[in-house]
RNA sequence: GCGGACGUGGCGGAAUGGUAGACGCCGGAGACUUAAAAUCUUCUGCCCUUCGAGGCGUGCGGGUUCGAGUCCCGCCGUCCGCACCA
């Protein structure tokens, strides 16, 4: 009779089984149509946490899919096990990176596998281990060769307390991304890789990845930034040029005065003989670089005494400025201000009593003066501007660039704003960067058969910086080109070079090179991406960069990494706290702020919600992103110990949309668990034998409904909807009564729940005497007779109010409808008097009297 | 400031321009039980009700349409990304 799943037991039993036949194990040379579905790897934090179990449970649900549906499925897993977390730890308690980082792998894994995720591990790979890294150098120095690495001094972010530079992206309103510290300027040698030679290429390559969100398009686009306009030169007084940047050709004549960084070589000529200017320079660089600060910060000019050359006016002479708004990163470091039509360069003009001469009218407006403290940066027709007088915006451009370019004086010219990515951490847990700097050679490679250069284990974290620069035995070595004692680079590379290539090497890893490029190349690109949204720009990016850079070295021809992206939202949690007073920084005020409570830590009786361990009221806060300092995490594991692996996976996909966020709530998982309760009974019941030989049409119809459906559902990752399907169909196999349909509903039940809670599948599909696996198991087909109902529900409606609803057979007459409709008692009511104007017939859908 | 997404019951959310609220959660009532748990049945947008029905409902205001949650215009709100990018 009925019993209860044992998902404790069975969930242990066929994870053996998986393992053990290695079940998901990918054929290289498998005859199959290919499927490469993969999530995000982790960074080996120390435990998974239910973000991790909701990212991988959606590409696990394609992937049994996929395998279902005939396809030979490639789903991977490894570890991003580089980082700064690690050296964290080290520092703190004293442990080694590598061993705290291969024991937090070991943990994970066993956590992972818990959930029954049908992952190949024997292409597990982590990016800590020189059989990756050495073959990452390996690509390294072909990109060196290449010419796509480069060496140069640059200023650089520095993040004080992590004692490491930052990426641009890496920098968040002046803040270090992952300290949170003020980032300082600094100069150091950096290693860069020449992301921007593919700028446009990344940029028009957006629009043939029809299967990402159009908003991480967007971010890239935006982050790569593309504009058109003109390069020119202007003649300064001293007899030296400037050359500026604009997209605004057709403004030339409303031009006030030209501006330069203050880094700009001529800003740091200057300051060299001019103390004052030197003294202004300063005052730039003070200056922060929060949005709330740049939005407050004065704009603030130096004139340097100078003038420039119109360059469409010999005789007109504009002021040269050093300014606090020009950035030396974008452009030429320097532009020519139109104040009229330019909120920045009104500011500016404003502020030194600088002409502002409007040469853009909206309208009737011709007055060359300009007033107020507005710019006009909207569409018009050229004024006050000679032989652009009467032109559109985009005609007086074009006109502007070819006379620049027929005079010689400028191009037309496109910039980005993207920038190379600079890739040196000053770091010792990282993939060392196999270069070697002796005094007479200079920069040399090392030799192909001295890879990997292998990161010494015995070095010390008690001071701040990089180990490796004090490890002088490691750093110290034979120049490989004149034998002279040299010193090895010290920097690593940035973690984001690990996870560049890391899907590669999963669909191909040889032993003595980074990957195979036939085997490589049958896999890629990557079916579907699934990760989260905060990867849209930093890694989704760079992996699109380093594809290029193998395709243009000629060691792979892929086009794109990952021709399906999709980025699923968080897993949130209610918050708990109580307002504690506290004394604020001078010692004196009482600050109230709230105490962040966990789950655990609360308890709901009467009425209210109360701490355990004080009995004080607690508040309920905002449902948000589970978070270690909301303290509103649950850890996945003893939820899968209490409820079973099917149950945990179930929730993940229940109700929300995966691309929102879910909310973590215990009834929510008690409702999963129920259902895959609800399941056994059903599966249990099958066993005993299915009584009567009888059809039953409906309940056909609702299964070969769901199956076509959740197929649907499931390709578009629309798991929430499958699961509603799923329950609905459940909810008409218990009410139906037993029969043939019956039993043939619920065996087929089984495979269409198995890729959503597999291990209660496979038990139920071992004990009704299946043989092999379900995993291994074909989808149900469908029978297409079967989806099309043969009575339909049809809505009758008055001056389109529903009036009432008749079944009639599907494909009834128009005529018969409208007299069906006509003869209806509750539309007859509704009509009374009126007569019908109009009458609008849809085929099995309704009629709408118009009366 | 620029760009984007979203707004539907107490909650998560369904809905090719055609019966709004599928499915789940919470909640009410009942059955089974000595009792509880589990399970099952049933109700559950709001208002009004003479129990036949009716009215109102998808952030707000307009519009297109026989018909709008869905399309168009204008607001409001929430969230996300970028941000002195010339």
């Amino acid at each position: 009779m009925a019993s209860r799943f044992n998902a404790l037991k069975a969930d242990a039993s066929w994870q053996k089984v998986w393992d053990e036949s290695r079940t998901f194990a990918a054929r290289d040379d498998s005859p199959k149509p290919r499927s490469y579905v993969l999530e995000m790897f982790p960074y080996p934090s120390g435990r998974i946490h239910m973000g991790h179990v909701r990212n991988y449970t959606m590409g696990d649900v394609l992937a049994r899919y996929r395998r279902m549906i005939g396809h030979e499925v490639l789903h991977p897993m490894g570890w991003d096990a580089f980082g700064m977390p690690a050296e964290n730890a080290a520092m703190e308690k004293g442990v080694h990176p590598g061993a705290w980082t291969r024991a937090n792998i070991e943990t994970m894994k066993a956590q992972l596998k818990r959930l029954g995720f049908a992952l190949d591990w024997t292409r597990e790979l982590a990016t800590c281990e020189p059989d990756y890294y050495g073959h990452e150098q390996a690509l390294f120095l072909d990109l060196f060769k290449a010419g796509l690495v480069y060496r140069k001094e640059s200023a650089v972010n520095w993040d004080p307390v992590d004692m490491t530079v930052l990426a641009n992206e890496q920098v968040i309103d002046g803040r270090g991304w992952r300290s949170g510290a003020l980032v300082e300027r600094r100069k150091l040698s950096q290693w860069f890789l020449k992301i921007t030679d593919f700028a446009d290429d990344l940029l028009n390559g957006l629009g043939a990845l029809e299967h990402w969100p159009d908003k991480v398009k967007l971010m890239q686009e935006n982050w790569i930034g593309r504009s058109q306009g003109l390069t020119f030169s202007f003649k300064l007084s001293d007899g030296d040029k400037v050359d500026v940047f604009t997209t605004r050709p057709d403004t030339m004549f409303g031009s006030a005065f030209v501006a330069v960084a203050a880094d700009h070589p001529i800003a740091r000529a200057l300051a060299d003989r001019n103390p004052d200017a030197a003294a202004f320079i300063e005052l730039c660089k003070r200056g922060g670089t929060t949005a709330a600060e740049l939005e407050t910060q004065e704009k603030l000019g130096f004139d340097t005494g100078l003038t420039a050359t119109h360059p469409l006016d010999p005789a007109w002479q504009l002021p040269v400025y050093i300014a606090n708004f020009v950035l030396m990163e974008y452009g030429t470091g320097a532009v020519f201000g139109v104040p009229a039509h330019d909120q920045r360069d009104l500011d500016f003009a404003r502020k030194y009593g600088l002409p502002v001469k409007r040469v853009v009218s909206e309208g009737e407006i011709e007055d060359p003066v300009f007033v107020g403290n507005e710019a006009y940066g909207g569409p018009g027709v050229l004024v006050n501007s000679h032989f652009l007088d009467g032109m559109d915006i985009e005609d007086a451009k074009r006109t502007v660039i070819s006379r620049a370019e027929g005079e010689g004086w400028g191009t037309g010219s496109t910039v980005f704003r993207l920038r190379d990515w600079g890739v040196s951490r000053q770091r010792y847990w990282g993939t060392p960067i196999p270069i070697i700097h002796c005094d007479t050679c200079g920069v040399v490679p090392v030799p192909r058969d001295q890879l990997p250069v292998v990161l010494p284990e015995d070095v010390s974290f008690d001071v701040p910086g990089n180990p490796l620069d004090r490890h002088t035995a490691w750093n110290t070595v034979d120049c490989p080109s004149c034998g002279a004692t040299a010193r090895r680079e010290t920097d690593t590379l940035d973690t984001f070079v690990n996870s560049s290539w890391y899907f590669i090497r999963f669909a191909s890893q040889p032993e003595g090179k980074p990957f195979d490029r036939a085997v490589a190349e049958q896999w890629l690109p990557v079916g579907q991406y699934i990760g989260g949204v905060e990867h849209a720009i930093l890694h989704l990016l760079y992996a699109r960069f380093w594809t290029r850079a193998l395709k243009h070295i000629g060691q792979l021809d892929v086009a794109e990494p990952f021709a399906g992206l999709f980025t699923q939202g968080m897993v949130t949690h209610e918050t708990y706290s109580r307002t504690i007073e506290t004394l604020g920084t001078d010692g004196v005020d009482v600050i109230h702020k709230p105490l962040w409570l966990g789950p655990d830590d609360i308890e709901r009786r009467d009425g209210g919600v109360f701490e355990i361990a004080t009995g004080e009221a607690v508040t309920i806060g905002r449902v948000e992103k589970m978070s270690k300092s909301k303290k509103n995490t649950v850890d996945p594991e003893p939820i899968v110990d209490q409820y079973g692996a099917d149950a945990v996976r179930w929730f993940m996909l229940s109700d929300s949309p995966p691309e929102r966020d879910l909310p973590w709530s215990e009834s929510g998982i008690e409702g999963s668990w129920r259902f895959v309760q609800r399941l056994w009974r059903l599966f249990d019941g099958a066993t005993e034998g299915g009584e009567g030989a009888s059809k039953d049409a409906a309940l056909d119809r609702k299964l070969h409904q769901t199956i076509a459906g959740i197929a649907v559902d499931i390709d578009a990752l629309s798991f929430n909807k499958a699961v509603a399907k799923l329950y609905a169909l459940v909810n008409e196999i218990e009410r139906a009564a037993p029969s043939a349909s019956r039993s043939a509903a619920i065996a087929t039940l089984m495979r269409l729940v198995a890729p959503m809670a597999p291990h209660i599948a496979e038990e139920a599909w071992a004990a009704a005497g299946n043989d092999g696996l379900i995993a291994d198991a074909p989808w149900p087909e469908v029978d297409p007779a079967l989806l099309v109902e043969d009575e339909v529900t049809i809505a009758l409606q008055v001056n389109g109010k529903l009036r009432d609803t008749v079944t009639m057979a599907k494909g009834t007459a128009k005529d018969v409808m409208e007299a069906l409709a006509l003869a209806n008692p509750n539309v007859q009511r509704s009509i009374g008097d009126a007569t019908p104007k109009k009458i609008i017939v849809v085929p099995d859908r309704l009629v709408n009297v118009v009366a």
